[in-house]
DNA sequence: AAGTAATCGAGACGGTACGTCTCGTCTTTAG
DNA sequence: CTAAAGACGAGACGTACCGTCTCGATTACTT
């Protein structure tokens, strides 16, 4: 027998209307940066004003619905039950996140910046964003940490904030972020090991 | 016969108004945010709004002149020609340039944040704030790197990224910046050597 | 056989919902003027939107409606049947009209004001409400005329006008609607008679 | 020596704006009622929102300056220093009354019916239109009674009042202000005289 | 008993207007 | 020429209503 959402008194939220806004505030914010109004996102959208207003209480919270929905933000998680060296799995991870992030790179850097002046956002960011690749890295380390490639008096949470760290300084920076830098970053985590 | 600045004709520019203007952005930023409008700050420094646009033409270059005139952010710079091991000396000047930012962590975030969306801020702050204290730890890692504190394959720009990255990793995210931390990056960075 | 409304097809509408739409329509628009939004008046008569709509398609004839069956606006018609001067008749009338209209002037001010941007609620307010009450007024004063209490030249309609009139400038100009002014209107009616 | 009004500092407002608003706030009413939007209205004259709302807080007192400063609504003050009946002045006065009042007479209606939810509305337009014109009626009444045209038991006051009554009886129900109503009225003020 | 049809509460929808806010410029008098 | 003051055009903001529409549920009459 399959559970079946109970239906919500009153008429039922348009989800074309939420697609519609989520897709064109993230088309227009790539074209014309955070700045656009409002009134342009929902005209774009066909869709009034209130109904914004309904689902979202502000453009960085649709717009961060709209990046981890729409954008091609979602990066696969290594396979750790694989043989093979860690270094080459976390190599490939990192720069398969690099190109994505390179593609909205604007994006993020506003999803930051806006994240600093308010604390609701920055948790969001942090839960669905940040925490999530943190703890894929801190995986991939603790278990090139068993297998011995890394020496085990190293702390993994540490080499994570490092290697992406050294990501968001350059990201915020606008400096490259390429695949020789991704290589360089996990060479250097991996440096002295057998 | 002296030389002296030529008078320029008419009335003369008042110094403290500029003083008053910096001052008290900051303060307002410092107590509100980067969102202070600036209505708000010629009023509390007493001074009309064109005395403000005759000066700085954005909100963000009258507080980037505030930031490093009148904000305590200068760190000394450690001294290479004493002995002693230099993963002491870079413990000892992270550790104050943590204790410098603690102070004023969020004005810092604001910076950052408003660098993203204003390339010539973000080109200022570099030059002003990231590229100075980059260079500083460049330059006692590569003196780490002539002792022979340091395996001579690593590359002390890429160490340097990790490092400040870190840094500005958990600013950004608000996480706490200690001593402990300012010691644990240290020592990671130095991890492997003789 | 008793002549019955047939039964439409479907749930029949619920008479409550009307009267408690009336009810509180009314007691709303006393209390905070013709303002009040339809949605205050359906959450207060604890029914939907549409349920409204279904029966009224504006504020001002659900008000309408609700004017003339809860407010107690209805005045006693003189007896011109029973013999003595028509001036006392009138008189009388007059103090009963603006006792009635003290109890709901502000009602009153409200519905002449929204009859001067909508003609159809103008239309049904001087059907309703204008028209009898002049009616009455020219029926006692023709009747007056007849028996010589006013001079055979005058226009009853006239001074029919002026009385009401000089009742609506006052009542429209927030002056006092006492007694003494209905009497003073009817002695200047009168005056010059017999 | 001319008294001059003291320049205030800043800017001074530029009147031509003042005079677009009224201008075409006062056109637009006639054109599409009192419902037209401050949007339009301001679109028109060419001004920015807050310049209109730096000079009234409202619509209704926007066109109240508009009405008695552009609106041809100014009567000739009857001269009382001339000799001859005072019932032929009065009809002639109310005459033109009628004549200015059939012009805009939606307007009218709109203002009184605006004063009836806005008491500092109702204020100024007693002022400024109601109590102006009681006082002439009052005066060649007053005049009249010295002249032994009218009785002199009787209250200016109150033939005042129903003469006014009686026409805004007329202008609020939408019926016709002719010259021969205007005529009939004053006869019947001064009926039973001389 | 099943089917049909209008009603009900609930609330989302597109749309319009509102009054406030901020921006960077402009225009005045005074120094 | 600069200062203080403040008006200006421009336009975004979030809120409030409007009248319509869309649900599931209810309540009668008609088969």
């Amino acid at each position: 027998m399959t559970q079946e959402t109970t239906q919500a008194a009153g008429r039922p939220r348009n989800a074309e209307a939420s697609d519609a806004l989520k897709r064109e505030a993230l088309r227009l914010v790539r074209e014309q940066g955070y700045g656009v109004s409002i009134a342009a996102i929902i005209k774009a959208a066909g869709v009034s004003r209130q109904t914004l207003y309904n689902r979202w209480s502000t453009k960085a919270e649709l717009l961060l619905d709209a990046l981890f929905e729409l954008a091609d933000m979602q990066v696969a998680i290594p396979d750790l039950s694989q043989p093979g060296p860690r270094r080459a799995v976390l190599t490939t991870y990192m720069r398969e996140v690099f190109h994505h992030v390179r593609k909205d790179a604007d994006l993020l850097r506003i999803f930051i910046s806006q994240a600093q002046s308010d604390p609701a956002f920055r948790a969001v960011l942090y839960d669905r964003f940040v925490e999530p690749r943190d703890l894929i890295v801190v995986d991939v380390l603790r278990d090139a940490q068993a297998r011995g490639e890394i020496a085990q008096d190293r702390d993994p949470a540490l080499i994570s904030a490092m290697i992406h760290g050294a990501f968001w300084y350059r990201l915020l920076l606008d400096l490259p972020l390429d695949d020789d830098f991704a290589a360089a970053l996990v060479e250097d985590a991996f440096r002295g090991a057998a």
